[in-house]
DNA sequence: CTATTTTCTTAATCTACATTATTGTTTTCG
DNA sequence: CGAAAACAATAATGTAGATTAAGAAAATAG
């Protein structure tokens, strides 16, 4: 069953007895997701927080330009939703799509909030990836104003190894917030260094 | 008493007894700021969370020429912290300090977690608002990416009506990501349009 | 009230990064 | 497999915003 990597996900920071571990993943629902196709809309309505079990999503915005700038990488393990969306219930900026052929298990969030009514271990958690997610956004907020370009590359790099090697350099550069082409530059102007 | 903002505060998100109120209350200390007065340095261990109820403070950082970097304004009814050092309980890379006299009421770290443990309310409350706390940062990176420095200037003053006549401007310049010097002719370009 | 410090404005010059264009390489997919 | 699409590298040119400098205005302190 394809429920261990979610439970053990919760399992890093509340331990959960049997039956609430069967009571959670009954709420769940599967869906798969080709490359290129899309979980969310610009200006739909977020129902569903996302946790990903196989391949990789990125949460992304359109600029007046059409231009794609990446909020979130998601790769297996991690969750994803437009949290403003998600909260709100109204339409919502993002875009989610799947880099990859992908899978994600989604919990609804009527069934969300059951769940922290029913059993507040679970608002627990939420409550710390939240505050971790915070974290690391504000950090990103901070690099953003105070690094330069050549800079943010490197914090990602020494960040997220494992997506280097993996992501095309346009979604990278798409998350540092250069143009491709820059990018290509500082990589040259690195291996000389 | 000074505990009414606060308990309203609160009061937006979860509904108190009044015991449950006394309980709270009696975890708060109070601490007085003069203006440029540090809440918090580089370095230390962020033990509270705070809460203003008089006054404003900021938090920052410096990058490697001595630049200031605004994370966040806090006014009255905000609470701040640098989320990083108080959870981790490492050394941060904030600096916290009043822009005028201050009031605050600080929390401590443990005692917040006891709550959390002995009245699952009180998680409710802080999982809602690090919830809003993110969707607010999560909008910011995506502002810092993909809008222009007069777009941004836009959004803060749309966003933040209040602190615009309140605020020095360089403080402004520091939060949008431009020197003073830009933000002054951005803001003459506005008047002309 | 005056002296000092901080903040704001303006303008000239500079630079990090964007834009545009071209070519080559890799991936995708029928 | 072969054709098309997506991706990457390089280089010339353009521009948003930084830097530097200097003076005016405002806030603060003594």
């Amino acid at each position: 069953m394809p429920y261990d990597l979610i439970l053990q996900n919760i399992g890093k920071h509340i331990h959960l007895e049997p039956q609430e571990e069967a009571r959670f993943v009954s709420l769940l629902t599967s869906r798969e997701l080709k490359k290129k196709q899309f979980l969310l809309r610009e200006n739909e309505v977020c129902r569903h927080s996302a946790f990903v079990i196989q391949g990789c999503l990125r949460s992304y915005n359109l600029d007046e330009n059409g231009f794609e700038h990446i909020l979130q990488f998601a790769p297996t393990d991690w969750w994803t939703a437009d949290m403003y969306s998600l909260i709100s219930q109204q339409p919502g900026s993002l875009y989610i799509d799947a880099l990859e052929d992908s899978e994600v298990l989604l919990l609804s969030k009527k069934d969300q909030e059951q769940l922290y009514h029913d059993c507040p271990k679970f608002e627990r958690f939420f409550r710390i990836i939240t505050e971790n997610s915070l974290v690391a956004n504000r950090r990103r907020v901070l690099d953003n104003l105070s690094l330069s370009a050549q800079q943010r590359y490197a914090m990602f790099c020494q960040h997220y190894p494992s997506l280097i090697n993996h992501l095309p350099q346009k979604q990278i550069a798409a998350y540092i917030g250069v143009t491709p082409e820059f990018l290509s530059k500082l990589r040259k102007e690195f291996r000389h260094s």
